[in-house]
DNA sequence: ACGCTAATTAGCGTCAATGCTAAATAATAG
DNA sequence: CTATTATTTAGCATTGACGCTAATTAGCGT
């Protein structure tokens, strides 16, 4: 389990995110939407499965990737943490399953 | 003005943030509760005023370094709009080189 | 088994991030 | 002006991220 913040740090992979609010997608239909090969997706696509933030399922030949929104939401508390809006215990790594 | 999400990247930086929530904190107070040394410190420093999540303030000849609520604000907002809670505007940016 | 499509892993080059020590800048005190 | 303290910048080494092409695995259909 890889950083959260860490898998955020790359546009790509933020936009990744952002594509898959919508729905679901194939790993393929997802690497045409990005100016890089496929290969490189896939490496992101990995980094993002690896902190969690995505889930992948085999359905064929096909991988079809879906937000996990309970992680993302994590995200979102500990971000919200370094504000100030909690007491003073986030960034604590917490964990999660995939 | 760099990559927020590039800033957050780093738990040296995230703790950070997290001490600057009770408040400003000189530079050399702040790397004193790091393990690493000062001029490293420095970097992340410049790394998070850069990002615009924190403000340099010069007061003899110590710096002063405090949250800028409202860029860390923007963080928070941006984490969830990948969740999918705002329309569809959210991390508006496209470049994907460096 | 063979071929086809989908996706990942392997291998490699390049460039940026991170850390260190040493040197330089900035401001104050004497 | 010199000395001292606070902080940053410069220079260097190591590591890891990112992108590519080529090769491999996985599943399906014939």
């Amino acid at each position: 389990m890889t950083d959260i913040f860490e898998a955020l740090a790359h546009p790509v992979r933020r936009a990744v995110l952002k594509k898959l609010r919508a729905g679901p997608m194939s790993a393929g239909d997802l690497a045409d939407a990005f100016p890089v090969t496929k290969p490189t997706m896939s490496r992101h696509f990995a980094a993002l499965k690896d902190s969690g933030l995505i889930r992948a399922e085999r359905i064929g030949t096909t991988i079809r990737y879906r937000l996990n929104v309970s992680v993302t939401e994590d995200a979102v508390a500990a971000v919200m943490g370094l504000l100030g809006a909690g007491k003073d215990d986030e960034d604590g790594e917490n964990s999660h399953e995939r």
